[in-house]
DNA sequence: AACGACTACAACCGCAGGATG
DNA sequence: GCATCCTGCGGTTGTAGTCGT
């Protein structure tokens, strides 16, 4: 009998003519009663994978297909860390996502994040590595949750395509500052620091403000100095600059002073032609415990 | 062109908690 | 109180596409 029920459920892809199934179902009784859909005999899944598909899949307005616009990323990275890892809630900020969606974006940016992080820490001896590269290409900041919210957002390569696909907060980038945010006191949340997610209303991106290191956290006499030098603007006018082939002809492209030149016009001035900073540069001279405190963050469960 | 590494996505599983009968 | 169903979460796996060598 357990064998035979066993045979009876549908795993894997789903069939188009399954997704009729469900559809119609959905239209009929609406989006609920998913075990009765098997038990009727309508399609050999079980309640849950059709709840599951329909979510993921077939609801409407879903934007399948569309990669997280700078502004999705920065609403997911300022949830999770204020909610923790809440991805259904986090979802209903972003219209057209699911949790799986928020999920998965911040799955797989958690793998490059760990990737990156790792490839910080070979030493110099094993440079000839693939990992070696992608870490020259892209300056580690692209993928640490501060720094990045910060300063910009890994997804910014894509803001062109995904101009395609529009946002409900591209159409009102005032929207989201209006969105509720769940009740929670921020002071209680360990290393939360509110000032650094300051929503810019005019051009939508965060402002960048230089996270300041916290009191207990214990940094390498390196990490000291790197962090001094973030005061200095030719320091991170280095990022100004980044190598996005991704991007085509526009192989390069300019964060520009909106982000980094917001009062004085300081950071415009031209770097030092003698002591040229990089991305490479500046990359190698980070230690590779410079971000051991960042990740990972700490899940609502664990506080 | 072939191959391997990487990425994004879809889908599953196990578990937990809430709602309902 | 118990069983069942639904929902949500974290973790994981499989696969197709992309990219670099």
């Amino acid at each position: 009998m357990e064998g035979f029920k066993k045979e009876e459920i549908r795993k894997g892809p789903w069939k188009e003519e399954e997704d009729e199934v469900l559809i119609n179902h959905v239209k009929k009784y609406g989006p609920r009663d998913w075990s009765s859909i098997r038990s009727k005999g309508l399609l050999h899944r079980t309640g849950k994978s059709c709840r599951l598909r329909w979510v993921n899949k077939l609801r409407p307005n879903l934007k399948s297909g569309c990669k997280f616009s700078a502004e999705e990323e920065r609403v997911v990275i300022d949830l999770q860390a204020e909610i923790g890892n809440k991805w259904a809630r986090i979802a209903t900020y972003l219209p057209g996502r699911t949790d799986n969606d928020v999920k998965n974006f911040w799955s797989s940016r958690q793998k490059r994040l760990a990737r990156i992080l790792q490839a910080s820490g070979t030493p110099p001896s094993s440079s000839n590595s693939k990992q070696q590269k992608i870490k020259n290409k892209y300056p580690v900041f692209l993928d640490v949750p501060t720094f990045e919210a910060l300063m910009f957002s890994s997804s910014m390569e894509e803001e062109v395509s995904s101009k395609a696909c529009s946002s409900s907060y591209s159409e009102n980038p005032e929207q989201i500052r209006m969105m509720p945010l769940p009740p929670l006191v921020k002071s209680e949340l360990p290393g939360y620091d509110a000032n650094l997610f300051h929503y810019e209303p005019m051009s939508g991106i965060p402002f960048p403000q230089i996270p300041q290191p916290q009191p207990d956290l214990v940094f390498s006499p390196e990490s000291h100095e790197l962090l001094a030098r973030l005061d200095d603007p030719y320091f991170l006018n280095v990022l100004g600059t980044i190598d996005a082939p991704e991007l085509g002809d526009t192989a390069q492209f300019s964060l520009g002073p909106p982000l980094f030149d917001p009062v004085t016009s300081c950071m415009n001035t031209p770097r030092d032609a003698k002591n040229p900073v990089t991305p490479d540069t500046l990359f190698d001279e980070l230690p590779p415990d410079m971000f051991d405190h960042i990740e990972p963050l700490p899940s609502p469960s664990e506080w």
